[in-house]
DNA sequence: ATGTCC
């Protein structure tokens, strides 16, 4: 997609996006992000090649000096992606017993977090959580969210691959959640106390309070993340001391020094390309890449995709699938994964047909020399409470 | 997205 000039002129100046020609992106999305673009403070809006409509645009980093807006991190402040490698070794794995474990439970709430003071867990926060929250710490949330269980399919970058950690024997489970109501409560107060929809002054009390907040959040939702797979794996009867290899975070604002200046990056379902290896799966019927960012990730805004992206609003998948699948049938995917879900209209919602194809959104990433693909994973089971 | 809204 090219920067056309005049009356066709498909975005602003300070919109840069990542897309080459073969990834489909919704002009709604690029509307979305030009509107933003012309905001009080914004100095660049980025479309990560995952773009899609939402609330605000959701694959897209906001760069804005001065001010910060935390309607564009949205709600779920925090959510994201981490990647824990499992004792389970991919030779033995027995993926219907696995099934059957998880229909059983039916509620991860029902598995008992580990006690504060666990040195092998980060559980600073669990004795300090606030208390009409703690219900939801460690749970999946609904929506895109999930826990899943992949396997290695190919490796591109062997010595890099072990450097992280990973070992192409073993089983590794991502989980992708947020920070389900806290988020939300943090969001809600800086809008009507602080009107924050129109913008925080960086030296205002306001941006402080939301800042020191949001930090708050993006801690939980790490936590919870960890919390998810220690009661999944309790559950399986392995060791719930899990490795994590990989922790990023897609929906937050940091702040970074640039050429002397404080630029806010808010992320809206944007990886960070300036924190290390990144984890970006695809829909549950095709492969999640690890990827490792390139130096000079400026031009994205030093973010990548977070995933797919949505080729189809929810709204519309029961009604365009009803006919090629029964609500049994869905849950195999085409890479032969399971699913657990007993959501039929998220099953739906969640189907691989509702996502852009990951390849291509992974190869605008190349195009634009952001990243080198290190290894690729295939889901065997996706978990959706 | 949400112990969400009907």
């Amino acid at each position: 997609m090219l920067n056309v000039e005049g009356e066709n002129k498909l975005y602003m100046n300070n919109v840069t996006i990542i897309s080459s020609e073969k990834n489909w992106l919704e002009q709604n999305a690029v509307n979305q992000l030009n509107q933003i673009s012309n905001l009080p403070g914004v100095v660049r809006a980025i479309g990560l090649p995952d773009l899609h409509p939402g609330k605000t645009p959701v694959g897209a980093a906001i760069i804005t000096e001065g001010i910060i807006y935390p309607h564009l991190v949205g709600n779920d402040i925090g959510c994201g992606m981490s990647m824990f490698m499992t004792e389970i070794e991919k030779r033995k794995v027995k993926v219907d017993r696995l099934i059957k474990t998880l229909e059983r439970i039916g509620n991860l709430k029902e598995i008992a977090l580990p006690e504060t003071g666990d040195e092998n867990l980060s559980l600073s926060l669990l004795g300090e959580r606030p208390s009409p929250l703690g219900a939801s710490l460690g749970t999946i949330g609904g929506g895109n969210h999930f826990a899943e269980l992949q396997e290695v399919e190919t490796i591109f970058a062997e010595e890099k691959f072990r450097s992280l950690g990973f070992d192409k024997n073993q089983i590794m489970l991502l989980i992708h959640s947020g920070s389900r109501g806290y988020g939300q409560t943090i969001l809600d107060e800086s809008i009507r106390v602080y009107s924050a929809q129109n913008g925080l002054s960086q030296s205002s009390e306001a941006a402080k309070e939301y800042l020191s907040k949001h930090n708050d959040a993006v801690n939980w939702a790490s936590l919870s993340r960890d919390l998810i797979a220690y009661r999944i794996l309790k559950a399986f009867g392995v060791s719930p001391q899990t490795t994590k290899l990989i922790d990023c975070c897609h929906n937050s604002v940091s702040v970074k020094e640039s050429d002397s200046k404080l630029l806010y990056i808010h992320r809206k379902g944007a990886s960070p390309a300036d924190q290390g290896a990144v984890i970006i799966p695809g829909s549950r019927g095709s492969l999640t890449y690890l990827v490792m960012p390139k130096d000079n990730t400026e031009i994205s805004g030093y973010s990548l995709a977070h995933g797919a992206g949505r080729k189809w609003e929810r709204s519309m998948c029961r009604s365009r699938l009803e006919n090629k699948y029964t609500k049994e049938s869905i849950k195999s995917t085409k890479l032969k994964g399971r699913v657990v879900c007993n959501d039929t209209n998220l099953l739906f919602e969640e189907a691989a047909e509702a996502y852009k194809n990951i390849d291509t959104v992974i190869q605008s990433l190349i195009d634009f020399e952001l990243i080198n693909v290190i290894a690729t994973f295939k889901p065997i089971l996706t978990y959706k409470a």
